[in-house]
DNA sequence: ACTCTATTCAAACGCCTGTTTCAATCAAGT
DNA sequence: ACTTGATTGAAACAGGCGTTTGAATAGAGT
């Protein structure tokens, strides 16, 4: 009671790695990610942080309160460095859609920028915690509401807007699998194979390719057995 | 060193509920589902299986071990209760499809029976340690290369082997998503649409719809405005 | 120079963990 | 009845965990 613990410190100006607090929170989201949150100790996040053990106590209250805080931390991080395509209007629906899935399995599987954001939100999403809630509101729900609209002037609004729905996640569903479960895609799928048809780019085509010809846009997947119909749309989200 | 700890016992006669090592199995099975390895105590384990602390050392060795056993053996216990489906000559593969996705979603996500066991395989997909190879090998290569064949027939040879295993993997993926990420799905889709359009039944039928759609055959899903071409396909797996 | 407050530090506190001990118990075998 | 081996039991072990302590430090205000 005697130590001065009152008036928490917000710490909302500067980023820069000499503020403990972000040192603190960036190092615990790793060891989150990697470990999850039983596994990962309160020791090697101060310890990787390079500060005291005390003074995740003294910024964060307890480990669960830093659990929250990194998740929140993490996510917006992520939604500054990934944001929404924007397109011209205008723009064909099919390249929105393309874009939108190259977009989504950039953000997933991409290999530019350490993921260990993508997977400590991927914990939230396969366990939820308290932290789930704001990250649904804040960045899956916003993303999934963009695709159901680029779905819907796909299909001219002839669809309901719940069949729009599960047609929204069928088109996640079949990203979704390579993030979560890649290391057994990854166990079934031949080597020389995923290096070279489980690109990004390759998936993003295929995924696309799938969905436009479920909805009647695009020709079948049988009626391209010779390479010339192949209608690639260049990739151009991700900034 | 003094106490008789030669000769683990197997254990592989009975599978009655007086049998100690049976007994820690499932409960450990369960705690692991529920919690994760890190999270699940030994203890809980012991109590819930009426057994002392203990017993896990003397018929296990340790936790981790206990831990492997408990994968293989709820995943031996689910490839009894849900084999594969076998279809008469004949059977076209629109229904050998629609069967094959009914079954593993009646798999994932069935309610009839207790899914612990499929939580705790999902654990092991998601965070592969080393029960994850067998997993693989025994439960999960064999279900895909089944549904690839089906999507071989389906296509009649058109698709090569790799173009087959990606439409594979959009398939389950499709299912995958709502095993998985069955609470943030939940919350992106308004209350009262989700007992009426996404039980297990109705999303079998949307799956498969779009994959027939998008193969070629079957109308694509704008097509079907009105109520009148819907060529449901009675399921007849499960056994 | 002195005070006051915010922050850091090494050390310790309980508590719970996986694991081990060793005596008690039990069920044949002879 | 006695022995033998397998199994169970209560208690303890060492170690790691999240958390707390209280003194040391630093830095600005007056």
């Amino acid at each position: 009671m005697s130590s001065a613990r009152t008036s928490h410190p917000t710490a909302a100006s500067s980023a820069a790695t000499d503020d403990p607090r972000e040192r603190i929170l960036s190092a615990a989201g790793q060891e989150f990610a990697e470990k999850g949150y039983e596994a990962a100790t309160i020791r090697d996040i101060c310890t990787a942080a390079g500060v005291n053990v005390a003074a995740v106590n003294y910024y964060f209250g307890d480990k669960r309160r830093l659990y929250n805080e990194s998740v929140t931390h993490a996510h917006q991080q992520r939604v500054r460095q990934v944001p929404l395509p924007k397109w011209p209007p205008g723009t064909p629906p099919e390249q929105k859609l393309r874009d939108f899935v190259g977009n989504m399995l950039q953000r997933m599987l991409g290999f530019d920028q350490p993921p260990w954001q993508v997977r400590l939100m991927l914990r939230e999403i396969l366990h939820p915690t308290d932290a789930c809630r704001e990250l649904v509101e804040d960045y899956i729900r916003p993303h999934f509401t963009v695709l159901v609209s680029i779905l819907d002037e796909l299909t001219a609004g002839s669809l309901s807007k719940a069949e729009l729905r599960r047609v929204g996640l069928s088109v996640v569903g079949q990203c979704f699998l390579y993030r979560a479960a890649g290391d057994v895609v990854n166990m079934l799928i031949p080597g020389p194979e995923i290096n070279r048809l489980h690109t990004t780019d390759q998936l993003a085509d295929h995924v696309t390719s799938f969905c436009l010809a479920a909805l009647g846009r695009g020709t079948p997947l049988t009626d391209r057995n010779s390479r010339l119909s192949s209608h690639r749309v260049s990739p151009s989200g991700q900034a």
